[in-house]
DNA sequence: TTGTATGCGTTATCAC
DNA sequence: GTGATAACGCATACAA
């Protein structure tokens, strides 16, 4: 394997003016640039990262960490991240943590093992205390899921009107008696989508019923379980929110087994707009995330961070979109 | 940020002891042992892996190139890579290459810059003469799709007879009419699918008629489309085999679509057994490969290469198994 | 059992 | 415009 010292060699020249060449750094004669274009021809000759790493101790890559990739969620964003990344030189590295706080802390040694230079989170189940102490010695930001008593910056929507607006729809349908499934988890946009839902309830002279809540894992069962719950019951909704599509498919399922009809017995509405939400039958309505976007000013504010150029964190909350489609009207 | 030089001061000691206690390479004294831990919880000191790398002229990376993650055929084979790798001491670097020639190209660069110390190539858009010339310099395995007119190590099952199984199925459920859903590729999956399709179409006296076959790129719409076309003819299939569950969805869609039933009108059959072949409506009857298995051999052999174990390159098919599902018997 | 010294491949500073 | 040379942080051969 060739280095810069055989080239350097092959042309004649010292390596500073192969290494000018390589980055066109300094100024380098037009016939002296040839020559040494061409013994790195001759010797097909790539140069070692691992050393201009360490000698500019960076890596030029990102590592991105969320819960699954097989979360069809995910892919817009990382899409997003990932051409923001390449339009400014960086690469990815797409890590699982499997919602496990150890996974997590493996991929954070590589960053405090300087392998990436910044790290995007989507979901992580960090401590405060974890967090704080890597936003203050690392380039961070959080995508979607993020925790507001941290100084961190992170990309999102506003779930709580997101919530209020899937709602409102329903009551305006006619709905009075509106299911939820919701997560168990402390995720920020968890509590907010509780919080819209049970304000509209409110506004709406609703009274908050608890049996009409219920908890899943974000995942397709949990929405067939829950659903089939909430139809065991004597007073059955009449709508269910949920807050993933993948609950609502979930939840659509259970009501199709037990010979309902979609939206004339039960409306069913979701959350995130995958790409399933339009396949399924019916048609999912479902809160609309601008997901590719949301991947875009994530990277871009990490590039900043990196690049020292903004010192404090910052909250941005991106539009999102009710979309109506056939489980909630004929 | 403490270098492995401050570490040796602060404890006293030289950074070759130091060195030894952070890989327990070589005999270290248990008291100086623990003054050199000392002093790196005191400093709260990290190893720098670009000097570690560059001096043992490896990454512990592997490169993982496929062409969608948000194909959720290919999650469970990334779990079984990630698994063994992990298990190993490895890290991987998820790529999505759009199958995009362009993009795969830009990945293999970081393998040739010595970024990653071997590379899984899931379904490479690359030439032969690329594919020769990396097998060639670098630890490669193709994992599901492959060529095999290189000498590179690949995993997957065999096409040829699961799709002999699928179309075997239908013809045992008295179809005699049965359109295929293949895609215009080149890949020997493909090849294979299609002469499995043909054989067994021969071998139950039924002639092949090229108005039943028809060309999609794995994804939904291109299922929707193609059946619609089917179901426009004069002379209906009453069966489709679809090479992708997500076609093969896309399909039942278009059936449904039409006023349809399924399995009584139409039956439909799919490939990869995703998980949202259960979840669809009605279920969907499917080819299931062994996708976890396939990830962790797929990475076993490149760990393998990498050690210098493997010489010749080596070709493993892994079992699959036909899912009979809601789609096809009532 | 520990320390000294060298080099991995590159970039960047300085002198010419 | 170009060349010598000193780092970058670490692991290791060799000496002690």
């Amino acid at each position: 394997m060739a280095t810069i010292q055989d080239v350097a060699k092959a042309a004649g020249v010292s390596v500073a003016t192969v290494s000018r060449v390589l980055n066109n750094s300094g100024l380098v004669q037009e016939e002296t640039r040839e020559t040494v274009m061409e013994a790195i021809r001759a010797l097909n000759y790539q140069p070692n990262l691992l050393g201009r790493n360490l000698r500019r101790m960076e890596t030029r890559m990102i590592l991105v960490l969320l819960p699954n990739i097989s979360n069809p969620f995910y892919s817009r964003i990382v899409k997003g991240i990932e051409d923001v990344a390449h339009k400014n030189g960086y690469n990815i590295m797409l890590c699982n943590t499997d919602s496990d706080k150890m996974r997590e802390r493996i991929y954070l040694e590589l960053l405090k093992k300087r392998l990436s230079d910044g790290i995007i989170l989507m979901a992580s189940e960090l401590s405060r205390e974890e967090l704080l102490e890597l936003g203050k010695n690392y380039p961070v930001v959080q995508c979607c899921e993020y925790r507001e008593d941290v100084e961190i910056t992170h990309v999102s929507i506003d779930n709580y009107s997101a919530a209020k607006k899937a709602v409102n729809h329903l009551i305006g349908q006619g709905h009075k008696r509106i299911a939820m499934i919701s997560c168990k988890n402390n995720f920020l946009s968890t509590v907010q989508r509780e919080a819209g839902y049970k304000k509209v309830l409110e506004e709406s002279g609703i009274e908050f019923d608890p049996d009409l809540l219920a908890y899943g894992d974000y995942g397709y069962k949990s929405g067939l379980r829950t659903a089939k719950q909430f139809l065991s019951m004597q007073d059955k909704p009449t709508a269910i929110f949920a807050i993933s599509d993948m609950m609502a498919i979930g939840a659509i399922k259970a009501v199709r087994q037990a010979g309902l009809k979609i939206p004339e017995d039960i409306a069913v509405v979701g959350f995130d707009n995958i790409n399933f939400a339009s396949m399924c039958e019916p048609e999912l309505t479902t809160v609309s995330q601008p997901k590719y976007d949301i991947g875009c000013y994530t990277m871009e504010f990490l590039i900043r961070q990196i690049k020292g150029e903004s010192k404090s964190s910052q909250a941005i909350f991106l539009e999102h979109e009710l979309i109506i489609r056939a489980s909630t009207v004929k």
